[in-house]
DNA sequence: ATGTGC
């Protein structure tokens, strides 16, 4: 298919909007990224997005922007609330996939002499990989108000900090959040899934403090020193929002079959906001980010344990505090201008993260006079970045940024041209420590399979969607 | 992403 792009300004790209399309495309890149984005199908799913009912001002693909189910990976669109849609499609498969970044008052050398024992021990109690359940037993009552009341159970339970709950998006509760519509089959997926990892690019990292571009905010944020400690954790809801996923895709296909035929792509598949079925899915995507965010706080709280027990020492001196938690695979209801007149919407993130400047009135108390921060993690074995939310993100994306490197190569491909001891030597060499529960999981996520992610953070901060703040480097992973 | 696909 031939795709009619224009270069608008630097790292702004657009397709015109024709016939089909309700809005144009806008592709924020640079001339580099952009032509990857040519190679796979990331532009013909921006301009498919564009034919959904009720999508506002444009459909957005990020620098990070590959190909994914239906809406590109890296794509934000917005639809008005009682004309528009919800997809299940396009928030995809891992309902609030998102990251957590923890800090610590620990130096390089306070953990260097103790980086494998520490990686061992937290491998012991957070489970990685595919199907692996967690410690935390629940009877199906306290499961249920553990994702219809999200981090707040958490906190009841002895799981979190009070702090913690300032410290993550939206609180970490989305309060449409109910259990009534979730299939029994969702339930028993994700009834024994809280503090696990899973697979695929999901993982937990041990960084230092590489370099600190912004002090001022670094410093409000608690990152004070290069080579100081940090933890970044990344992974979603498991198969509880999988199956969620799966059931109101099939739902739509089904019920909804004779407008997803006429849209370019069934992978859109779509339910009307304002219709049954579409606020039945909304309720039930806000469990599985609850669970999601439970359950990177019950990782967190296990990652407490485990420092506590190698360091001996009470776990407040050694830190580990939440930083922020991040949602980027989900949709919210948000007001934003469009035509000079504020609209509600419901703003799909698929790969992007949240990016609000500073005063905006739904952030959290801490972090209101400083924007929103914004984490980027890279491949395994590359650099992750700290944001914050900057206000061109309002006009441009909806307040949204980037949400990591982005894809390069198929996992089929890095499964073709690399090795596993090789690649664990490359590692090693650069001072990486890596242990993972399957040989493939580490070779599917070479880092050699990934773009750049010191380019996609770049176009974010030149474009003013998000402002570098710090640079992370890894020095441990824990995969699936 | 996922009790990993026709």
């Amino acid at each position: 298919m031939d795709i009619k792009l224009r270069k608008v300004s630097e790292n702004i790209y657009e397709i015109p909007q024709e016939k089909g399309m309700n809005v144009p495309v806008r592709v924020y890149a640079n001339d580099k990224l952009i032509e990857k984005m040519k190679e796979d199908k990331t532009l013909i799913q921006g301009k498919n997005v564009a034919s959904l009912p009720g999508i506002q001002k444009y459909s957005i693909v990020m620098p990070d922007g590959h190909e994914g189910y239906g809406f590109p990976v890296g794509g934000v669109a917005a639809f008005d609330i009682n004309e528009g849609i919800i997809s299940p499609g396009g928030i995809g498969y891992d309902i609030n996939c998102g990251v957590r970044l923890l800090r610590t008052n620990l130096k390089y050398e306070e953990i260097k002499p103790k980086l494998r024992e520490i990686v061992n021990e937290i491998f012991r109690n957070v489970p990685a990989g595919v199907g692996e359940t967690g410690k935390i037993v629940l009877s199906p009552g306290q499961f249920k108000d553990a994702v219809e009341e999200g981090l707040e159970w958490s906190y009841r339970e002895g799981y979190a900090w009070k702090e913690d709950l300032e410290h993550v998006e939206s609180y970490g509760r989305l309060k449409d959040a109910s259990i009534e519509h979730v299939s029994d089959l969702a339930i028993r997926r994700g009834i024994d899934q809280l503090g696990t990892i899973g697979s695929g690019n999901h993982f937990i990292e041990i960084q230092i403090v590489d370099k600190i571009f912004d002090k001022d905010i670094a410093n409000k944020l608690g990152i004070y020193e290069e080579g100081q400690v940090t933890i970044l954790i990344h992974t979603g809801s498991r198969g509880f929002g999988h199956q969620i996923a799966s059931d109101y895709i099939d739902l739509g296909l089904k019920k909804y079959r004779e407008e997803i035929n006429k849209l370019p792509d069934k992978e859109l598949v779509y339910l009307p906001f304002q219709s049954e079925d579409g606020n039945n899915y909304w309720k039930s995507m806000s469990a599985a980010a609850n669970f999601a965010w439970n359950n990177r706080q019950i990782i967190t709280y296990f990652i407490r344990k485990s420092f506590q027990k190698v360091y001996n020492h009470p776990v407040e001196d050694i830190g580990l505090n939440v930083i922020y938690d991040v949602a980027h695979n989900i949709a919210k209801i948000e007001e934003h201008k469009v035509d000079g007149k504020k609209k509600k919407l419901v703003v799909h993130r698929k790969g992007a993260t949240r990016a609000f400047p500073p005063g905006s009135e739904e952030l959290v108390e801490d972090y209101k006079n400083i924007g929103q921060p914004v984490l980027i993690p890279g491949s395994m074995g590359t650099a992750s970045y700290v944001l914050i939310g900057s206000e061109k993100s309002m006009e441009l994306s909806f307040g949204s940024s980037a949400h990591g490197a982005g894809r390069n190569m198929s996992r089929a491909a890095a499964r073709r041209s690399f090795n596993y001891n090789e690649i664990i030597k490359n590692l090693e060499e650069k001072g990486i420590y890596v242990k993972s529960t399957t040989k493939e999981g580490v070779v599917e996520e070479v880092p050699e399979a990934y773009k750049n992610v010191d380019e996609v953070v770049k176009v974010t901060d030149e474009l003013g969607i998000s402002k570098m703040i710090v640079r992370l480097r890894p020095i441990a992973v824990i995969k699936g």
